[in-house]
Parts: structure tokens; C-alpha cells; sequence
DNA sequence: CGAATCGTTGATGAGCTTCAAAACTCGTGG
DNA sequence: CCACGAGTTTTGAAGCTCATCAACGATTCG
């Protein structure tokens, strides 16, 4: 990781969301960062150092067990990681993080981010609907890796990808992603994955433009994200 | 749920948590229940209206889809649900909640809930501490449901129950649970659950005493919930 | 232009769910 | 005290979803 003197402040969470006297603490504890494409920022089971802040590009979060892999989310532009560190016990990253382009980010060791907490009531106050965000999201997260067949689960995905990152000009959802971490995200192999995208694209549900995604019907894909279609359709 | 008087504040999350100053405003703004053995305290999908902290009892917290259900985690004497509530965008409960045993409930409403954040600084960081742990879990958890087979979820599962329960002087794991819903908390079926069960039994890694459950091999059994063993030992 | 990575496809079988049906509990009422 | 039925536990069998393995085509890149 590069280190680079920028200052991106207003798409920094962090320093968007503290107080103004509060602000030169932050510049002066800060460090900032770029990340190439690919590189490893936070290694799952390192001992936590600090708390990353992405202010441009795309970093995903995943988690290991063995040879497999699970992409928990996406961080882009404004978001955090690595701060579910500040309550570990064994003082451990539970996470790995990987730039997925060149991104550049904002640091800042954990114990100043401690003291930002508790300082800051309007940044605590702000982490905390963010946490209950994330949490909301882990709840549904899991539900679906425990009782959706992959073919839904997928839907998920790519509903999650278009909202979080939009469309481009193609009407394509606006990440590059490979169908390895496609498949990661989704919770199931690559070939999988790749089988079940065909039948989407069978069924008319999503089409492709290159690698590019674009979900073609709407209705029906979000059909699949909600209730169990179980018995009646057989 | 029946309403009741009684104020069991060395037990509630919640009060323990309050300045001394806002505890006259916690007194006159909270409510208590008794929910029997059973009862539906919070059904997915209705308006959040506040949030609960349990004082006394356990309280699985479950989400559904279609027929199939998941329990996410058990709420136990200090714990607080519900409130995932305070920053959904549609207004509604995510998660249902029922008593797994008679329970004692601190009930507040979601401003009061909000407004007891703003003003009791401390709260608002132990709360988000509290976040913290509930996030960490939630990720682990997700990537088990994705990655790891029943046995080893299952394995999980009952190192987590022991954890939080405790053992009884049977050295059996400290609650009364029935199959089904030690079942939805792996992840997995009744029968799938019942016959993977029966093999860790086989392999002398748990024990039965009527139907209470027991850690015969710590040691083995904890080696399911790490690293896959997969192919070295063939 | 070879080497490597990624995408595509088929075949196979393990793991798990589903269905179905005994066997066992336990509370209720005759 | 026994019979009954509802709920839970236990077991068997069938089949489906998905992971795994293997192989080949496509694309990138030094």
C-alpha cells in the first residue's frame, strides 16, 4: 500500500461526521492511502492496528473457512472497515479486505478512533445507524445463505450490486467484478453460479453486454428475492 | 403478554446503562411483561414500535422465509432485541422474537429509545460496543451457513450454546431446547440434524442424558468449528 | 507465441432435503 | 387407569441441488 498525502475529506466518513475543533486532531492522526488493484489491506487474523476508510474505489470484505471464501460486502466511497476490531478479544482482524481497483483510503490507529467515540457524540451517534445498518443486513445475509436456493440467492446478489452501485449509460450494473467474486459473494461455486446465470439469462430475467450485467426484468427477478415460490409453481 | 409492575433494573441492559439523572425519565417511560413459554413477543414484518431488553428468561430471535425458519441468535437476562428497529427505512420489525421460556421484559418506545441515546453518552458506546460483538458474530456466522458443512455448523452451534448458557451440574449444556429449534439455529433440518447428531454421539464427541446435551471431546469437537479437514484426512 | 488465467461445459456423486411412516412421549378426558 | 390423540423422536428411502473434478476453448499478457 502507498502512502499519498491527499486529503478527500468530503467523501471520508470519518472526517465528515466529526466535530469541527475536533478536525485537526483527525488531519494530524490520519494517514492516507492507495491500494492497487487486487491488494491485499487487511489480512484476516492480523492483529488490529486501526480502522480503514474508503474515499475513492471499491474494497471488498471477505472471510475464509479452508479454500473456500465468502464475500461479506462491498465497501465503496464513504464507507468503513476494519473497525469491528475495536471490540475483539483476541485483538485479531475477523476479516480479510481486498482492493478490487485502485482505491484510496483514509487510516487512523484504533485508539484515536476509541477516543474519536468518545468524543465525538454526533460521529457515535452516525457509526451507530450505520452498525444498525450493517447488522440489518447481516440478518437478511444470513437468512438467505441458510434458506434460499442459489438461484435466489443470486437474484440477491445482483439486486444488492445494482443498488449499492448503480447502472452505467449500458443499463448494466456498474461494477466490474470477476465471476469468481460474483460467486463468492453469492455463497456458492464459481461453476454454479455461472450455470445458474444462464438460466436466468434463458428465462430473460437478467441479460449480459460483454461481462456486463443488466437485469432485464425486474419483476420477476425481484419475484425470486421474496417469498419461497415452494409448492404452487410446479 | 401480560403487563406487570415489577422493576428487575440490576438485570436490564438497558437502566444499568442510564446516567443517574435520566433514570427517573427510563422509570416513567418504560413498561414491564411477562411473556409465557411460546409467546410471540415481536412478529416479523409488523411497525416497530420500541424495543425490548430481557431482565430475566431467553428469547430466540428468527427470521423466515417462505415455510423454512432460521433462529439468529438467543436474547438472554441483559440482552436487548428489537432494535434493529430504530433505522429501518420501512418502519418495520426485520426479525420475529418469541419466549423460549417464561420471560421478563423491559419494553421501551423507539423515540424515547433514540432520544436515551442522544443524551446518555455512555449508552450510546456500550450500545455500540454491543453492536460491534453482534456484527463480529453475525460474520462469522454468515460464513459458516455458506461454507461449512452441517457437522461442523453443528458443532458450532452447541460451543455457542454452552458458552452462553453454561453447563448444569449434569455438565449438560444449560438449556432446554427443543430439536427442532436447535435445528433452525444450525441451519439446517430436523432429520438432517437429529442423524448428524447421532454420529458425533457415535464418535463419543457429545453425550445424551435424556435430552440434554453434553461435551464429551472438547477438544475433537472444537476441531470441527476451525479449518476444513478437508483432504488430508482421507 | 507459449503460459497463465478465466470462462464454459459435461459427468459424477456426496450431502442434504423431502416425504412417509413407525415408535415413543405426554397430557386429557372418559 | 386406560384409551385416545397430538406432538415429538426415530428411522428408512428417494431424489434433487449443488460441489467437485476434469477437460477444453477463450482471452490476456509478458
Amino acid at each position: 500500500m502507498k502512502k499519498i498525502n491527499s486529503c478527500d475529506i468530503e467523501n471520508c466518513f470519518f472526517c465528515q461526521n466529526v466535530l469541527p475543533e475536533w478536525l485537526p486532531a483527525v488531519l494530524a492522526n490520519r494517514k492516507n492511502f492507495i491500494a492497487k488493484k487486487g491488494e491485499l489491506i487487511i489480512k484476516e487474523g492480523d492483529p488490529v492496528t486501526g480502522v480503514f476508510f474508503v474515499t475513492q474505489g471499491v474494497v471488498k470484505v471477505h472471510k475464509k473457512w479452508g479454500d473456500k471464501e465468502l464475500i461479506l460486502r462491498f465497501a465503496d466511497q464513504g464507507s468503513i472497515f476494519g473497525h469491528r476490531g475495536i471490540n475483539t478479544k483476541d485483538g485479531l482482524y475477523p476479516i480479510s479486505a481486498t482492493a478490487l481497483e485502485t482505491t484510496t483510503l483514509c487510516y487512523v490507529d484504533i485508539d484515536f478512533f476509541k477516543t474519536t467515540i468518545k468524543v465525538n457524540h454526533d460521529f457515535a451517534y452516525n457509526l451507530l445507524m450505520f452498525y444498525a445498518d450493517e447488522l440489518h443486513t447481516s440478518e437478511k445475509k444470513m437468512r438467505d445463505l441458510a434458506l434460499m436456493p442459489v438461484k435466489n440467492r443470486l437474484a440477491v446478489a445482483l439486486f444488492h450490486l445494482r443498488t449499492q452501485f448503480g447502472i452505467n449509460t449500458e443499463d448494466c450494473i456498474n461494477i466490474t467484478l470477476s465471476r469468481q467474486d460474483l460467486a463468492a459473494f453469492t455463497g456458492a461455486t464459481y461453476e454454479t453460479v455461472f450455470r445458474t446465470m444462464n438460466e436466468l439469462i434463458q428465462d430473460e430475467l437478467i441479460g449480459l453486454k460483454g461481462k456486463e450485467i443488466s437485469i432485464l426484468n425486474e419483476e420477476k427477478l425481484f419475484a425470486l428475492t421474496q417469498e419461497a415460490s415452494s409448492h404452487q409453481n410446479l
